[in-house]
RNA sequence: GCUCGGAUGGCGGAAUAGGUAUACGCGUUCGACUUAAAAUCGAAUGGAGAAAUCCGUGCGGGUUCGAUUCCCGCUCCGAGCACCA
């Protein structure tokens, strides 16, 4: 070989590893492990993205780093196989999902492998695989036992053409995202999880994690405590309505109440004069979105025809209806307070309704304290083919009853038609045999023929575990093996870019239930958290399929930069949190710079055989260079310090995930053994510390050297110089650097005399020197004239 | 509107318990090698100026011997949440 050819290293490297299986976990007694693992992707049927090979690659490299320190990892991979995607083909082609899933993932672990990452393959797991979902219906199952997965009747966005339900992010205009037709909202029956039960830990444990303040904060503010109280305002009818209020204190203030349009007693306020109005506005406000109901500052309302009585005032106030009220939070209705809340000002004075500005009131007269959290229940169901069956059936009343677990899983039925039909319910409705199902009824204490759920599991409920079964993939007894999650969880570092708020709420939620039911021995999943930025297009944009400008990680590589550079390139691209964009000009700078690690070992007509080259540990005799001139002791000695401040910084880069830093100095070095030549000793730093981001090359070089790959040490002795550059400023201006011995460093007087005496600082020293500062640590010092 | 980020050469970005601004890469220019080109190697590269020197980290103030870094007040860009009572 006498040029640099990735694709013949890349492909010897990677049958190495997967014929020796390299990277399989077995669990060592007393070993120190670590965990790592990225967000597991959608197995698109595009394959790999450049977002992939940056995600992916960051876990690579911290997972190489902490192999090379000798830890036991655990760098499982899998696939998040359940959604939208896979059916809307199904609906298209008529090819079950189950069939384009396997050639996705086939396609996916193809180019996953293509790019050198250290998987141990053998845990490869599948949330649409039978083995899987048993276990996500195992959970549902937990939970539904605890009461904490329950069924609620709620107002849904339902699109009458597609037949379906549509998450708010779904609904664009007031119109269906898919086929344009106008939504309406609809009262369904649905399931949920009682996330809401874990708010106050949810909460107050965010502080003590290793993550990003950014996701932190996204958290709280989506968990959103309130401290209030809740208060009744008595009807003349003799019943009352409940409100929920975080000012109390301001209750001589309230001059009307508001209830939201969804509100559950609204019927019974309303009178034969108001009737009309109150339905016809309640039809209207079901059909504006949130978005748009959000964007349409304007407030509108109408009064319903009843009064209530304000408990500190006695006085009989209006009750109105109104879309500025949520009715999903707090209890739908308010107490309005227009001199102290500005949209109830704002209703006031457009319906003119009276401004009382009153006096403050103890907080806790009139009402019961009340904690109240903007986050709401987690909805699962979904009215899908693809995803996970809920393990429920119903009796002939209705009732629900869990599947039982010896009967798990509840396999995903052969249909014909993946298409949703009339009903509102999933394609799954519409296999008549699986519908029907004996089980034991504890009401009748009979075995009676029940009708299963057709709803399936929400994407994220499959989602909300898989970090556990990477522990023990295969375990057909149990979710998760005890032994094994003992031993290698919770998560040591997670990587992703999305899911700030979803995913990784409920990661924590389940943490914290399964833990409670004494299934997991920690409340936290994920130790640390790495959440990095996009890529995007060169013009800075998100890449598009329509414009052109998507980048295809593996057309990088065919070209024949190879994945090293890949690898290294999107390390480099920018600081890991930040979105960057691509640039094809710098991909060609990081393939010149492996080429120049590859010519500093292999190339051996410009410089002298490696057998030349006398390996010498401490550096300080003289050592061949291997472009075979002399080289003095003192050139030696620097070159010692340059390699072990080269080790210190790549090793505390990786540690802080500077990672495009930690590239910039492995190019410092090579390009300092370019200058003075390179020793055995200082070849095999580099292939070492270059190994997490290159680890073909890096393979390759350590081969021909001679050495293992343990990562190196830096010793402290051997990062101080002999002379050092004395900064000298005049009224904190450079004017002069001196080059003084590191022990003239330790006397400040002598440092003065000889910035005194120097002929360039003459001029600016006529006058008297007021004042010194000198600051040994930054080598610098300041005159004041 | 609220919350959190960010603004540094021609470009991507380094450097903040306050201490040489612009590491590293790209681009550009010059040189070596070559019949030539590519590749490779070497040198230069914030702006103004012949030079001394001056000016430079979004804008305006402040603290300090010294501010990209800290404080106050703005502008612009990005992300998330969005009538949460």
């Amino acid at each position: 070989m006498d040029r640099y050819e990735p694709q013949k290293i890349e492909q010897k490297w990677q049958k190495i590893w997967k014929d020796t299986e390299a990277f399989k976990a077995t669990e060592v007694k007393g070993q120190p492990k670590k965990m790592l693992a990225e967000m597991f992707p959608y197995p698109s049927g595009a394959g790999l993205h450049v977002g992939h090979v940056r995600n992916f690659t960051i876990v690579d490299v911290l997972a190489r780093f902490y192999a090379q320190q000798r830890l036991n990892i655990l760098r499982p991979f899998g696939y998040d196989t359940f959604g939208l995607p896979a059916e809307n083909y199904a609906i298209k082609t008529g090819t079950a999902p189950q069939e384009i899933t396997k050639v996705n993932i086939a396609n996916f672990r193809k180019q996953a492998e293509r790019l050198g990452f250290a998987i141990d393959w053998s845990r490869e797991i599948n949330t649409s695989d039978p083995e899987y979902y048993k276990w996500t219906q195992w959970c549902f199952l937990q939970l539904y036992k605890k009461g904490l997965a329950y069924q609620k009747e709620s107002y849904q966005w339902w699109c009458p053409v597609d037949q379906t339900v549509l998450a708010n992010e779904q609904v664009e205009n007031g119109k269906c995202w898919r086929c344009g037709a106008e939504v309406e909202k609809k009262k369904m029956k649905q399931w949920f999880f009682k996330i809401t039960e874990y708010a106050d830990e949810l909460l107050s444990e965010i502080d003590y994690l290793d993550w990003p303040d950014k996701i932190k904060t996204m958290q709280k503010n989506w968990i959103g405590r309130s401290v209030g109280a809740e208060i009744d305002f008595h009807l003349a009818t003799g019943r009352s309505i409940k409100v929920f209020t975080t000012r109390p204190d301001t209750i001589l203030g309230a001059t009307f109440l508001v209830v939201a349009p969804e509100y559950p007693g609204l019927d019974t306020l309303v009178n034969d004069d108001t009737r009309e109005a109150v339905n016809a506005y309640k039809a209207a406000a079901l059909k504006k979105s949130e978005i748009e109901r959000a964007s349409n500052k304007e407030k509108t309302g109408v009064f319903t025809g009843s009064y209530a009585i304000n408990p500190a005032t006695k006085e009989k106030i209006p009750i109105y209806v109104a879309d500025y009220v949520l009715a999903g939070y707090g209890t739908g209705a308010i107490m309005a307070v227009p001199a102290y809340d500005d949209r109830d000002r704002e209703f006031a004075e457009k319906f003119n309704l009276p401004i009382v500005e009153a006096d403050l009131i103890d907080r806790d007269l009139y009402g019961t304290p009340k904690i109240t959290y903007r986050m709401r229940d987690w909805l699962i169901s979904r009215q899908r083919y693809w995803g996970c069956p809920i393990p429920i059936a119903y009796d002939k009343d209705g009732d629900p009853h869990p599947i039982p677990e010896d009967q798990l899983p509840v396999l995903i039925p052969e249909v014909k038609d993946y298409k949703p039909d009339n009903s509102g319910h999933s394609a799954l409705s519409k296999a008549t045999d699986w519908l029907k199902v004996k089980l034991y009824n504890e009401k009748t204490g009979e075995i009676e023929e029940m009708t299963r759920e057709s709803d399936t599991l929400d994407g994220y409920a499959c989602s909300s575990w898989y970090l556990w079964r990477y522990a023990s993939p295969h375990d057909k007894n149990a979710a998760w093996n005890q032994d094994a999650i003992k031993y290698w969880e919770p998560v040591d570092i997670y990587v992703g870019a999305d899911h700030a708020v979803a995913h990784l709420l409920y990661i924590r939620f389940w943490c914290k239930f399964f833990a409670d039911e004494g299934y997991l021995p920690f409340r936290e999943p994920v130790k640390k958290l790495i959440y990095h930025g996009y890529i995007n297009a060169p013009d800075g944009k998100k890449m598009s399929k329509s414009k052109g400008t998507v980048i295809d990680p593996l057309d990088v590589i065919n070209d024949g930069y190879g994945a090293d550079t890949l690898r290294v390139y999107e390390m480099f691209i920018g600081p890991v949190e930040l979105d960057a964009a691509w640039d094809p000009r710098s991909v060609g700078g990081v393939y010149r710079f492996l080429n120049r690690c590859w010519t500093l070992v292999f190339k051996n007509d410009s410089f002298p055989s490696l057998e030349n080259i006398r390996d010498n540990g401490s550096g300080i005799a003289s050592e061949p260079r291997n472009d075979g001139r002399e080289r003095s002791g003192s050139r030696v000695k620097e070159n010692v310090i340059f390699r072990n401040k080269t080790i210190k910084k790549v090793t505390t880069d990786i540690h802080k995930c500077q990672f495009n830093t930690a590239v910039a100095t492995l190019m410092e070095y090579v390009n300092e053994l370019y200058k003075q030549g390179a020793t055995k000793d200082d070849l095999i730093t580099l292939a070492k510390l270059l190994k997490p981001f290159a680890p073909h090359l890096a393979s390759e070089m350590l081969e021909k050297l001679g050495a293992d790959d343990e990562w190196p040490t830096w010793d402290d002795k051997y990062l101080t110089e002999d002379t050092v550059e004395l900064i000298v400023q005049i009224n904190g201006k450079l004017r002069a650097k001196l080059t003084v011995s590191t022990d003239d460093l330790e006397d400040e007087e002598k440092i003065i005399t000889l910035a005194k005496n120097d002929e360039k600082l003459q001029k600016y020293l006529n006058d008297s020197i007021k004042k010194t500062i000198y600051v040994k640590k930054a080598k610098l010092l300041n005159l004041v004239v």
